[in-house]
DNA sequence: TTGTAGGCGTTATCAT
DNA sequence: ATGATAACGCCTACAA
């Protein structure tokens, strides 16, 4: 079934029903209700392979997704699907690996998909220096910071990760922490992790608290598995700390599986905050405190800042969203 | 760039380009090195939305995942991407709402995709056996069983989803308990379901200990939220019960933060167990006894019996995988 | 408003 | 082994 036969059915020309079917102007009432019709009667689909061979523009904004096993993506794409759903726009979602290589990976999904625009979820600034100047569509990375760059067509919407783990440290520490423990990712690596640890680094020295990253910072991939071995490390060590603060919930329910294997409870022996304020934390015992990100704020700035530049060709932004320190059962005073 | 410029570039026809990039037979030596060489050079792709348009057929295998918040199926896809990267198919996952039509969904992709066969993640025998019959490529419908299906190009792989539940609650059992509650999903929408909670009912039956569904098993959606709600309701009518079977490990976690509400601790007041063996249940405090499928094998099975449908015209296959029962703190002696 | 026809980048079928 | 060429299904000028 094609727009061929389509065309035979109701006795239009494959023009007029391709145009029906795209709501295009210029089609009589009449044309557009019987093609409508007759495409809905035989559950005609147009063949997005020849559509997106022939189009020049499409109409698809593509979202690049760099981490498959990451809840709090999860959770972002379901909100952009629902906010893309209300406008006339396609969402082309693409999951990659966390270690390639995002910009190279949408440089090759531009004469495909020809997206009007592209959101990437999670990115290197890194890779976005290198390779980004061969992108000439309006972009947007979401959960990091491209201010720095200089491409008028990237924006970026973020929370400001450094003062989140910092403001995450105070609160610890105004509980009367002094030794706290951070578990976090490299910070040579994603420039998130490199922002929370210098966030952290700025409340101990605001607080005149001594750190030793070499004795008490840990980096991890941001899984239950990282947590739990950088908690384990650190209890080799001796207990010195009495919290933890882990740069992901993830992290953070690993790190809380380690100390109860040492017979350490949580938050009576000590105290640990993570990232993110996944779902899950609102349900573990004890309730993981955080620092949440509002996904369904940042879902909607980056998809709004996108739109204005694909649609008013607006210049790029930078956006700061807030966060929220999110005090739960699983700190207390020390 | 296209294979008419490497065609250019290079001196050869589009024919010989094309053929040489797809490793086909016919193509001498000194062509196809001079050819991969230059593409190589440009970095050039192939069009997937021409390739697609024309071929016959693919080397897509299509994944249809149904139900896009399924840590399992997460798990699961990801070994299936490993596995199908061991062979020379390409896999295309196709993601899409749990109460939609899986069938539907893959009868509109097969003119686009092509595919050689296709894997279904999750899966209701009733839209199989109501639309089913318009797919005539091999099929392995995963996680469910389609033995009792009359079509010849359906297989599927599964573990006795009925047999599972009811060596759980035996387990139960076992310990002593006498009075369990039963939170699974709706048994009049899913398949899984309703075999899981005829498990436990065979184990009562079998034990000789009554039970009444309606005071003790409750149908909610797999989530967090929705284990939570259940066990609240359960806690309401008055906490007959001394251990909780969830057919899901993310409702056991929902049920647990209900108990501990209430100040029952697990597993000293109330033994919880769930089903699925996530990851995260073995680093909960405590750890979440399970059954647990196992996510490697049941991909590798279920592409096994796929491939020889596809290369081998091999009959269809309903096969057993088997699951593990895994006592862990979170079930204990009554 | 509608019809016609050319071409998007590729594969596949012919010849050569 | 290679080259030329007709599709694949659709969109989009352009003509009517």
């Amino acid at each position: 079934m094609t727009i061929k036969d389509l065309a035979i059915k109701t006795g239009y020309a494959v023009g007029t029903v391709s145009r029906a079917l795209n709501g295009h102007p210029n089609v009589s009432e009449k044309a557009r209700t019987a093609i409508l019709a007759a495409a809905q009667e035989c559950g005609f689909q147009l063949n997005q392979n020849a559509k997106q061979l022939k189009q020049i523009h499409s109409t698809n904004i593509l979202l690049v997704v760099k981490g498959t096993r990451n809840d709090l993506f999860a959770e972002m794409i379901e909100a952009i699907q629902g906010l893309v759903a209300e406008t006339p726009y396609q969402l082309a979602v693409d999951y990659m690996d966390e270690d390639s290589n995002e910009v190279l990976r949408a440089l090759r999904l531009i004469p495909e998909k020809k997206p009007l625009g592209i959101l990437f979820l999670g990115g290197n600034t890194g890779n976005f220096a290198e390779n980004f100047a061969a992108i000439d569509v309006p972009c947007v990375l979401v959960t990091s910071d491209a201010s720095q760059l200089p491409f008028e067509n990237l924006s970026s919407v973020t929370i400001d990760d450094r003062q989140a783990a910092c403001e995450a440290l105070e609160l610890l520490i105004s509980l009367g922490h002094r030794h706290i423990a951070v578990i976090g990712g490299d910070p040579a690596i994603s420039d998130t992790s490199r922002l929370r640890m210098d966030g952290c680094l700025d409340a101990f020295r605001s607080r005149g608290i001594p750190f030793d990253p070499e004795k008490s910072y840990r980096a991890v991939r941001y899984s239950y598995q990282g947590g739990y071995e950088a908690a384990q490390d650190l209890l080799s060590q001796g207990r010195s700390f009495t919290a933890i603060f882990a740069a992901a919930d993830v992290i953070a329910i690993g790190a809380i599986r380690a100390l109860a294997e040492q017979g350490l409870k949580v938050p009576e022996d000590v105290s640990v905050m993570g990232v993110d304020g996944l779902p899950l934390g609102s349900y573990l015992v004890p309730r993981l405190a955080t620092v949440r990100q509002n996904v369904r704020d940042l879902a909607k700035r980056s998809l709004q800042v996108l739109l204005a530049a694909i649609e008013d060709s607006a210049p790029a932004r930078h956006e700061i969203v807030p966060y929220a320190i999110v005090q739960r059962e699983s700190i207390r005073q020390k």
